[in-house]
DNA sequence: ATAAGCACGC
DNA sequence: GACGTACGTGCTTATA
């Protein structure tokens, strides 16, 4: 609907101060085939067909049929901040997923491509490039348009295009749908769950409070560290954090547990109250009571390397690693009894990364037979037949892997395996005169940061490295680390997010009824309807293997279905 | 509100 | 001798 109150005509006066006028009928009818910027913000809408032609109404006053005609043509451009975001209003509008439509460019994607690891708010953007931090909507409408030339010059210019066509504005959709679809949670599980651990964690607590020989609170790392280092004197050199104070952290912990029969229990503790406070009583508040489901926000332009993040609630950090925490999966269920869960994860991808863009010979031969990977590394470390490979020295090779990948030092592997720091530094020089391309690659990638001052995934994709040539030694080093693990971590999170882009389009225009909903950087899940299984995973494996093809090296997906997402991994 | 410490994921 | 393994989010505690 109009407004019927604004019968003013636009004015052709421009000050310095951005003005606005009332958005008509008219002006929406001599908006057709231009042209346009658009800010919803809260209960306004800001239209501007330039930098100084713009028009603001309360959404609920504006002719939301023949608006969505407009932002619907297909040949003219439409300029915006968070796409995401802007799409969520339009449709609360009521109007179609397909709007906008057109060549859209978004502020906010278009400069985390540029400099990831710059402020996107279209303040901070606007304050940058230039001078001005637009407050109201009209000036914000106003500063994409003064942006877009800038900023759109600066995305050729880096080579950026490419990625931000193919690959960041498709995947707005994709993640759009998967916020909506949301995810099915068993919350009676969940409760019932809750309230054994809970148990557990009192029991567990009277028999701190016991040992400790008086009560205090164990959720304080403060009062947990008196308790330690100074009431029971677990050990005469006390370890410090970063700011000195006593730490109580798990590693730590870890290796004095011998020391107090308090340790192991403190651990425990631990752990259940971070299930139970972050997991198990916190997604049954955050269920939609529209939809019933849980869902989570998915943010494109927060990570350094190129990666996704989920926040409110975060679900790429579900528990996995322990039998208990693992359990919380069993409450991530199918929509319903037609459906079941999917899940399709990449191989040891990072190493197949760094193996194809090292061409490394021995390491891509390795995968080429079938090989596990770590206990093939350990074979070649240790010397031995891939056969007589220990557990133990599996453990080691697979965090020397780990390592390489994060940009590793003597010092670092030797604190994670508890051995000597010589014995670490041996496997280190040990892991490099067995994969000689790899220690060149991690040279190369140095050698091109400090020449170009940034890094650079198979598909352009940047991370600015200020740092690289940096006098202060721990400055320099950590830029160093950046140079390696962003062309890895990154040309993983390019690969991931183009087959979710793919595999979307597939599900869309095959009208399937299966949805894809999490991603967990490596991970795809899916809500699959029982009679598409057979199609939906071929496609899936097809779409993830192919996305990005890898000089040298398959790239291999693992896939599994069961009633939960525990029982489909 | 903000920082610190901690713990969960990849 | 220092620095000490990449990228995130969210919880609790403690202090402002």
């Amino acid at each position: 609907m109009f407004d019927a109150s604004a019968a003013h005509q636009p004015t052709n006066e421009h000050t310095a101060t951005i003005n606005s006028s009332p958005i008509t009928t008219e002006v929406l009818q001599s908006l057709q085939g231009k042209d346009i910027a658009i800010i919803v913000s809260g209960p306004t809408v800001v239209l501007a067909a330039d930098a100084d032609s713009i028009w603001e109404a309360k959404v609920g006053d504006v002719d939301c049929r023949l608006l969505e005609t407009i932002l619907s043509d297909t040949s003219t451009t439409k300029l915006c901040h968070d796409l995401k975001n802007l799409k969520y209003f339009l449709s609360e509008l009521g109007m179609g997923d397909g709007c906008p439509k057109g060549n859209i460019f978004d502020v906010q994607l278009v400069h985390y491509l540029i400099d990831a690891e710059m402020r996107h708010t279209l303040e901070s953007i606007a304050s940058q490039n230039i001078g001005m931090e637009p407050a109201t909507p009209a000036e914000q409408a106003s500063a994409l348009w003064q942006l877009y030339p800038l900023l759109a010059a600066k995305l050729h210019d880096a080579g950026l295009a490419d990625l931000y066509h193919n690959i960041e504005l498709p995947l707005v959709d994709v993640l759009l749908s998967m916020e909506r679809e949301g995810v099915r949670i068993d919350t009676d599980a969940l409760r019932a769950y809750s309230s054994q651990l809970t148990d557990e964690m009192q029991s567990v607590g009277q028999q701190i409070y016991e040992l400790a020989g008086m009560q205090f609170n164990i959720g304080s790392p403060r009062q947990l560290g008196e308790v330690l280092y100074e009431r029971l004197q677990v050990t005469d050199k006390p370890p410090r954090t970063a700011t000195k104070q006593y730490s109580t952290a798990e590693d730590v912990l870890q290796k004095l547990s011998g020391r107090h029969p308090i340790i192991p229990l403190i651990l425990q503790y631990r752990s259940l109250s971070k299930l139970v406070g972050t997991y198990l009583d916190s997604f049954p508040k955050l269920i939609s009571p529209v939809s019933g489901r849980l869902h989570t926000v998915y943010n494109q332009t927060v990570t350094a390397t190129g990666r996704l993040s989920s926040s409110n609630p975060n679900l790429q950090n579900i528990p996995i690693r322990t039998e208990r925490g693992r359990e919380i999966r069993r409450a991530f269920v199918p929509a319903d009894d037609e459906h079941l869960i999917l899940a399709a994860d990449y191989s040891q991808i990072e190493l197949r990364i760094i193996a194809s863009l090292a061409a490394d010979r021995h390491m891509l031969e390795a995968f080429a037979n079938g090989e596990d990977i770590h206990a093939s590394t350990a074979a070649k470390i240790y010397h031995l037949p891939i056969g007589e490979v220990s557990k133990e020295q599996r453990r080691n090779a697979k965090s020397v892997n780990f390592g390489i990948v994060y940009g590793i030092s003597a010092f670092g592997l030797s604190e994670q395996l508890s051995i000597p720091r010589k014995e670490a530094a041996s496997l280190i020089d040990e892991y490099f005169a067995q994969y000689p391309d790899i220690a060149a690659f991690i040279d190369r990638c140095r050698e091109k940061a400090r020449a170009n001052g940034y890094a650079q995934t198979l598909l352009g994709r940047r991370r600015y490295l200020p740092d690289i040539n940096s006098r202060n030694a721990a400055a320099r080093s950590f830029a160093e680390r950046n140079a390696v693990n962003m062309p890895i971590q990154g040309t993983s999170a390019d690969m991931i997010k183009l087959a979710m882009v793919r595999i979307h389009n597939d599900i869309v225009s095959r009208r399937l009824r299966t949805r894809m909903i999490l991603q967990v950087h490596d991970e795809l899940v899916f809500d699959l309807y029982r009679p598409e299984e057979d199609e939906v995973r071929a496609l899936v494996e097809h779409h993830m293997k192919t996305a990005l093809p890898l000089d040298g090296i398959d790239i291999e997906v693992g896939m599994g279905v069961g009633n939960n997402w525990l029982e489909a991994h």
